[in-house]
DNA sequence: CGAAACGCGTGCGGTGCGCACGCTATCGTT
DNA sequence: AACGATAGCGTGCGCACCGCACGCGTTTCG
């Protein structure tokens, strides 16, 4: 058949993207940890992790809403006490939007628990495999069809 | 560094999922395909096209929203021409959902645009890791960490 | 120095969801 | 056979979130 290998990857791909909704996530990774962690806000949160300090509005396409959404959320995760906002001394417009330790924190503790998540279940794959599974996952995401 | 390797999936895969948006999706797919497809409709009309003809409560779980969003969903589908509305002879409470042929149509040619991307841009692997790629996916899928 | 532009936060209208209710059909018990 | 209990579907209601547009304060440039 043509395409049995695209459709092959389309049809994995598709069972793996269902079970990796927000919802999902969230409740599997966040068991027990403190409050404040929103499935809404926690966008922004990782996209300031990932990031750095930025502002609401360079935030926005990082996480695919509208400034005002980010603002919005931003504030949330102001309340909880993951996120601070700093005035740049540049520019007194300016917001910046700053993970506070308790942010920090969290955000290391989220990583750390996915990735040994995730090692966890490749712990008893064929040695090499999922190094190799790794790398190709990686090119897969960098250079491949959704580049 | 202590789970190195899953860390590295774990931000391959983030990357992955944070481009791999419905909304991203669909303006690549369904770039001048006729109308009647909708972003938020999408998913029940492919949980339709994978599991068969089903009532809404039972596509429900499988959709992730309440029996009420898939009935109203469902309800704009079957507007669009997508998906009609069968009684189910044995219980006449029962109401099927059923794809029409043009439901039919559209999401097989979904299927095959999907696929035909996701191979072009893996026809300049190497020969066979494509093949090792999609094996490891599946895998990872079927009984990785999310399973 | 004044006007245009910029950056942020908020009000407003729209949309989608979950919950709960009503209606119809089926099942089970007497 | 009849009637209460149950199941399944669709809809009204309240809530939450988003995008757009506006207002206010700041900066920049002519």
């Amino acid at each position: 058949m043509e395409n049995e290998l695209g459709h092959e990857i389309a049809e994995a791909l598709g069972i793996l993207l269902r079970r990796t909704t927000r919802a999902q996530l969230h409740k599997r990774l966040t068991e027990g940890m403190g409050e404040g962690l929103d499935e809404v806000t926690y966008p922004v949160l990782s996209a300031l992790a990932r990031t750095g300090p930025r502002s609401a509005a360079d935030l926005a396409p990082e996480v695919g809403i509208d400034r005002s959404g980010v603002t919005r959320r931003a504030s949330r995760l102001e309340a909880a006490g993951l996120v601070r906002r700093e005035a740049d001394p540049n520019d007194r417009r300016a917001n910046l939007l700053v993970l506070t330790d308790q942010g920090e924190r969290t955000t290391a503790e989220l990583r750390r628990r996915l990735a040994a998540h995730i090692t966890a279940a490749l712990s008893s794959w064929p040695p090499g495999e999922a190094e190799a599974f790794a790398h190709h996952l990686r090119r897969f995401t960098v250079e491949g069809p959704f580049a």
